[in-house]
DNA sequence: AAATCGGGGTT
DNA sequence: AACCCAGATTT
């Protein structure tokens, strides 16, 4: 059982370990066991310089609540596009947007965006070493701050992400839900407590390689873990079971009436609001309602064409002529289950309303930022 | 404190 | 189908 260490009236409990074997021990297995990543320095002290503090940026953005592999061919091809902090605070917003397109959590680019230009404006050109000036910096957050500070700048920053919390919860055995404000807090202070003075990136790096590789959700493979000697919950017999997490809610099912209008080869495409859901990207016009009660088709998502046409004219000041279903399916997010019900039409008369839409060859639309699920109703259109 | 914001990998 | 992912921001 780890004792623990109260410091004052109001001190977190924070697990008594042995701190400097701890660290030992892991670090000794990120060196022989780490993934070779493009934004990664080589394991070894003094090697903060090897990392481009913009690259840090870019890569911790991608990676905020997305899986390594997925965002390795989007940071080739991010860099590429933009290989300076100022070429990226340089380009147009909409570039940056079609460069993320597929990686999902669009305000992260327009964060990033806006990011670049802040360094440009306010730090010279040079990405911050020091946490609270990362802290100002949109779409920086404590992790993110915490990980360009330890990984690119050396400097000993804790960092809390997924994986260093089923780490700890498991290392220290913590029953309560980390998911919960006040174990979050815990969970801070143990990891400032532990992070090193010297190889503070190599240790933050060793936490979170541990918990991707060894220290998995499902099926952790202990018998290799580098910490299986000092883990609380392998200890208790079944590490598996932590971290414990407060329960989600249920998706919302929606429906997206999608009506794909064409007019002399081309078809009309409107940009979604700033705010919400797919922000500022573009997409075939869409009548979003509620599943079932949608204002334009019930659940078996049989239309009425009446309905739409006077939607599209009073929207767009388009009339369309007979609607013909191109294609039906759904569509997963986090907090919606979206049915997606593709029509197309031709559009005989009308005069679009301006500021309203864009008339679009398909072949326009490399340059354009779309949903998934916009890119499979275009795809699938005759 | 709770909700919002994507899409894909794993099991 | 459920859970998770190198979280941040808004409400």
């Amino acid at each position: 059982m780890p004792e623990t260490t109260a410091e004052g009236p109001h001190a977190l409990s924070i697990p008594a370990v042995n701190a400097t074997a701890l660290r030992r021990a892991l670090l000794a297995w990120y060196r022989r066991h780490h993934r070779k990543l493009p934004w990664r320095p080589a394991p070894g002290v003094g090697n903060a310089a090897q990392v481009d503090p913009y690259h840090s940026l870019v890569s911790e953005a991608m990676l905020q609540q997305t899986q390594v592999a997925t965002v390795l061919p989007y940071f080739q091809r991010f860099i590429e596009a933009f290989p300076t902090v100022r070429a990226l605070a340089d380009a147009d917003e909409q570039r940056v947007l079609r460069m993320w397109q597929g990686l999902g959590y669009y305000r992260r680019a327009r964060n990033l965006h806006a990011a670049a230009q802040r360094v440009v404006s306010e730090f010279d050109g040079e990405v911050p070493a020091e946490v609270p000036a990362l802290l100002k910096l949109p779409g920086v957050g404590r992790y993110t701050a915490g990980a360009i500070a330890s990984i690119a700048h050396g400097r000993p920053a804790p960092i809390v992400d997924g994986n260093v919390a089923r780490v700890f919860a498991r290392l220290f055995n913590l029953q309560d839900p980390v998911d919960r404000p006040d174990v979050q807090k815990q969970l801070w202070a143990i990891a400032e407590a532990l992070v090193p003075a010297r190889s503070p990136g190599d240790f933050n790096q060793a936490l979170m390689e541990l918990g991707a590789l060894v220290c998995t959700p499902k099926s952790p493979t202990c018998l290799t873990c580098p910490l299986r000697y000092r883990c609380a919950g392998l200890a208790q017999g079944d590490p598996e079971r932590l971290p414990v997490k407060r329960p989600k809610k249920k998706p919302k099912a929606v429906t997206h009436l999608v009506v794909a209008v064409r007019r002399n080869g081309r078809y009309l495409f409107e940009q979604r609001p700033a705010t919400g859901l797919w922000s500022n990207m573009w997409q075939l016009p869409t009548w979003e309602g509620d599943d079932a009660t949608h204002p334009a088709c019930d659940a078996a998502a049989v239309v009425d064409d009446l309905v739409v046409g006077a939607w599209l004219a009073e929207r767009f000041g388009i009339t369309p002529g007979k609607l013909t279903p191109a294609h039906d399916f759904t569509h997963q997010t986090t907090h919606r289950t979206i049915r997606f019900v593709v029509l197309t039409a031709n559009a005989n008369n009308g005069r679009l309303r301006p500021n309203t839409g864009r008339w679009l060859k398909l072949d326009q639309l490399d340059e354009f930022p779309l949903p998934n699920p916009q890119r499979t109703a275009v795809n699938h259109l005759p």
